[in-house]
DNA sequence: GGCGTAAAGGTCAAAGAAAGTCAAACTTTA
DNA sequence: TAAAGTTTGACTTTCTTTGACCTTTACGCC
């Protein structure tokens, strides 16, 4: 296990009962023993948006980043998704995050999540990354309309 | 007896009573004193699908070489539908009898099938329908790899 | 109030650490 | 001896780690 995945189930934990986390990036480095930076990496590319995080921070003395687990309104998430997200494309690790998001949102159950999470992967694609990433959001768009449809 | 053969020996050896292994290629590399690529080369013409293994990988620091041993010799209609079937080209309405049939079988529920069937659409995959077929299968091949997976 | 300074956090690109691909060279086997 | 199977190594892709430099904010001092 490397570094940012050990500092992300860190901050995972602190979550626990509660939807806010508020942590201070000197001090989780110092912590980690790792560059102030590192933890950028990690809420960059681990708590973001489509896996339902809200990252807010302010510099100079004091300063802070604090996390909050969105609570999303399902109608607002889907009608993003549909309109805007899936139009472009998605990676395979971001249509994990959206699928998880289903979840949450009891749009999907938590089997149907993880087989679509197979059909959307790069093995079950297989073509070239550009494409790919259309691809993926085309049958995601798709599925979507349906379930919402039904 | 070649490395390749002694290297998927030990392979073997280390599943023991898991159904999962995790390797470090260059680790094993090292170990068999022989070029990385040979573990690729090893993986791809022993743990293959007809033989039963999925194997999952990730790059970058941390990264690893995961094989799990899929479930298979229980279920000939599985077993034929990954060995032969979708090895080829798969229609919508063919697919859509597949996924019926799992349902029967108890390999899918009903909200995972037809969820399924909707990402297998033609307007989901909307491609030209000679690759569409074989897109197609190969998206179910995965799925049903993956839920075999022991 | 304006200004300087220290104390945060932010950005970005380069280096590092894996694994993947592919084709050429070599070896076995039928 | 030709086809099939192995071995090797150069090159690619992906993900992570590090460090140098930048921006914003609070606070205290003229």
């Amino acid at each position: 296990m490397n570094i940012s995945d050990i500092i992300e189930e860190f901050i995972l934990e602190q979550f626990d009962d509660t939807n806010n986390v508020s942590l201070s990036r000197n001090e989780l480095a110092n912590y980690f023993n790792c560059a102030p930076s590192q933890i950028n990496y990690v809420l960059s590319t681990r708590f973001t948006t489509p896996r339902g995080f809200l990252i807010e921070s302010r510099r100079g003395g004091g300063g802070y980043i604090r996390l909050s687990k969105l609570n999303l309104n399902k109608n607002d998430y889907v009608n993003n998704l549909l309109c805007n997200v899936l139009n472009n494309e998605i990676d395979y690790p971001t249509s994990i995050q959206i699928l998880k998001q289903l979840i949450q949102l009891n749009i999907l159950d938590e089997t149907t999540s993880r087989v679509l999470g197979y059909a959307l992967s790069p093995k079950a694609l297989a073509m070239p990354i550009k494409i790919e990433n259309k691809q993926r959001a085309n049958i995601l768009k798709n599925v979507l309309i349906n379930i919402v449809k039904g």
